[in-house]
Parts: structure tokens; C-alpha cells; sequence
DNA sequence: TACTTTTGCTAACAGTGTTAACCTAATTAA
DNA sequence: TTAATTAGGTTAACACTGTTAGCAAAAGTA
């Protein structure tokens, strides 16, 4: 049978509907706002229609970093064939990543599992400033510029590798060996410290 | 009045019980198994009693995410002044925050909001391999080496740096001013590419 | 026409965070 | 010592959440 009947239509018709209209809370109030009976109620059908559709809330989540991953796959495919020289394609790509990480936040949290709470008031905690010093007294010891900023450049530049090196394998999406991540860190560390004059 | 009375020692009590109670609970079942009922029960007291030492159930997760802070600034800082040189100390300090986030999974988790529903069936989702595809192609034209392993070893670490870079500004803990953004990502890309062969 | 399957409904279960109303026991003021 | 105030604790409820069981009507099949 490769003619789809009505009824796989309307099927098809309904869980798109589903997905548009998460689609638009999600992008209006993000993840946490989303419930079935908001969506239930969005597309104009009750309750436990949404479950026909979709076995549970987590799975409709997983079709969104499903989608979200084939986002971002298109955007740095279609950035890297706009450059020739690998380092340009490299340099934009991640420009790229960036660019879509922020321009699609909600997508991304979703990915990544980031949440919303901390946001807020992260800034206030001053245990981070606190954190933040130790990183930032060693690297200064390690630069021969003295420039403030530069510093925290370096700093946050360091930051972001070790968490997202922690992040990226707690989340377990590439499933490294696990001799391979001390290795992974290592190299991360020295090429961060070789060039950290320039 | 300098001298605390019964009334203020019972109240720190209490404080201090609830958030060993809620410990428990994060370390055993994680932060999304904590409920305010449970932790009342956990404490012998009723469930408002909770809100009359925290505000929120945010409130809470607020004080762990401190407490994550200051136990990741103690462990670094120990690290340090167990070496000498400048760079022998960033290399252990790195080592040290890998081993801080895997040993203490529960605060880290907290502290960057990262979540557990998809790290399950995220392995199953091609759309990533596809995503990580893209960047190990560009990755290899770039390195005169043909191993595939550090092919993929190169691949992890720059996903890191930007997957890094990029939920440390979600979560917006530094505060890093718009311009310098941009700056911090191509600082690292650029030590990256310096360094794709040794 | 009779039977089966699908589709959608209402209602309920077992939770959640949060708050209002109240009662009792301890502290303070007269 | 007695009266007024305040703090600590309670139960009960509100407005939600994800999920499922049971049932009625419509659609497709024989």
C-alpha cells in the first residue's frame, strides 16, 4: 500500500499541528511553559489526542532536538560552502554556531538541557566572582600582557572550554571513550596555553 | 544583640536540615525527583514550614548552586597550591574541574542547568552524527595527520569550545560585554587552528 | 446491514509549587 | 500575674502538571 489513505493523512496533518503549536510556546514562553493541555487546547483538540501522536511530553522534546540538530547541521553546511580555505570555513562555521546557538536560544536549550532558573539571578552569586579570581590570578601569570581586559578574555575563553568539554560528555552525545577524554582535555589545555601570548 | 536565642538557633537548625535533606534526595534521585513534600517529610514537619526558611523551591536550588561555586573554587584553588609553575598548575586545575563536575555530577547539573531527559536516547538520534560529520570533514582538511582517532579527538575538543562558550553566555554567569563576545570565540578558534597539528 | 477499528471525549489519578486560614504555644508588655 | 502580641506549626485548598482508564460516536470493512 504506498498511497496514504485519509486517515494517515489527517494523522500526518494533526502531528504537524502538534509541532507548530509547541513550536510557537516554546518560542513564546520557552520549554518549561509547554504542557499537552496547552498544546491540546492550541490545536483544537482534547487532552489525550496530543497522546496519540506522541507517547509522552519527553518525546515531543526529543523531536524538537532532533530538529534542532538538523538546524544546526544545515547552517554550518551552508556557511562552510560560501568559503574555500578550511581555516576561513572554520573560523566562519563557528560564527555560524554561535549565530544559531543564540538566534534559535530555545532550540538550543532544549538540546543542551540548559534551564532558565540560574539566569536570573546567577549574576548575584558571588561565589562565581569568587571561582572566577583563582582562574583569572593564573592565567595572568601566564601572560606577558597585563591588559585587564585581555585577561578576562583568556579567562572566559578557558572557562568555556572546560565546561563545555564537561558539559558535552555529561550530556554522553559523542560517547568518547574514556581514556580518549583526559586526552581530549590535555590538548584543549596545552593549545590553550601555547597561545595564550598571541 | 549579639547572642543568638533559642528561637534564631532552632530556625538555623531547621535550615540546615532542610538543605541535608534535600541533598540527599539531589545525590540519590537528582534535582528534578525533589519535591517540597518530600523534603517536609524528610525534616518531620509539615510542607509550609519549608517556606518559612526559603521562598522558592528556586530559593533552594539557589543556595546548592552557591554551595556548587564554593566547593569548585576550593577544590581549584587546593589544586594550585599543590604546584609550582604556572603552566603545571593550569593543567592540573583543568584536571581538577573535570573532576570536581564527574564526582559531584548533582551540583554541577545544578549549577549550569543542565538536565537528564535526553542524555538516554541521545545517542540514538542520527541527526547528530550528521551534525558532527560537518565539522570533522573541515577538521581534517586542516590536519596533516590521517588518524582517526585524533581526527575525532580534534572534533570533540572544538565542539567544546563552542558548545563552552556559548551556554557560559546563556547562562550569562560573567557578564561579558556584547563587543568582547565575538572577540573570545574567534581568540579561541584561532588558538584551535594554531594547534590542529601538535 | 453487522462488525471491527479508529478517534475523540470526559473524568479521574497522583503528583507538583504555593498560599490562605487557623490554632496553639512561647514571648513580651502592662 | 495577667493580657496582648507574635512566631511556629498545622490542615486544607487552589491551580496546575503528566498520564491513563473507560466510554461513546464515527469511519471503514465484511
Amino acid at each position: 500500500m504506498l498511497v496514504k489513505t485519509d486517515r494517515q493523512k489527517q494523522k500526518e496533518l494533526t502531528k504537524n499541528a502538534i509541532l507548530k503549536a509547541t513550536e510557537q510556546i516554546v518560542l513564546q514562553e520557552g520549554w518549561q511553559a509547554v504542557s499537552i493541555r496547552k498544546i491540546a487546547d492550541a490545536i483544537g483538540y482534547s487532552l489525550p489526542v496530543v497522546y496519540n501522536h506522541f507517547e509522552s511530553k519527553d518525546a515531543i522534546q526529543g523531536e524538537f532536538v532532533k530538529q534542532g540538530f538538523l538546524m544546526l547541521a544545515m547552517a554550518m553546511q551552508s556557511t562552510k560552502e560560501k568559503y574555500t580555505s578550511p581555516e576561513e570555513q572554520l573560523t566562519q562555521m563557528a560564527l555560524s554556531y554561535f549565530e544559531f546557538a543564540f538566534s534559535n536560544a530555545a532550540y538550543y536549550r532544549m538540546m543542551f538541557g540548559l534551564g532558565i532558573p540560574n539566569c536570573q539571578k546567577a549574576r548575584e552569586i558571588t561565589e562565581i566572582g569568587n571561582f572566577s579570581c583563582i582562574l583569572i590570578e593564573v592565567i595572568s601569570s601566564l601572560m606577558k600582557e597585563t591588559d585587564e581586559q585581555r585577561r578576562f578574555l583568556k579567562f572566559h575563553t578557558l572557562w568555556s572550554i572546560l565546561h563545555g568539554l564537561t558539559s558535552i560528555n555529561m550530556v554522553n552525545l559523542t560517547a568518547a571513550p574514556d581514556e580518549m577524554q583526559q586526552q581530549i582535555l590535555l590538548d584543549a589545555i596545552q593549545g590553550f596555553i601555547k597561545n595564550i601570548n598571541r
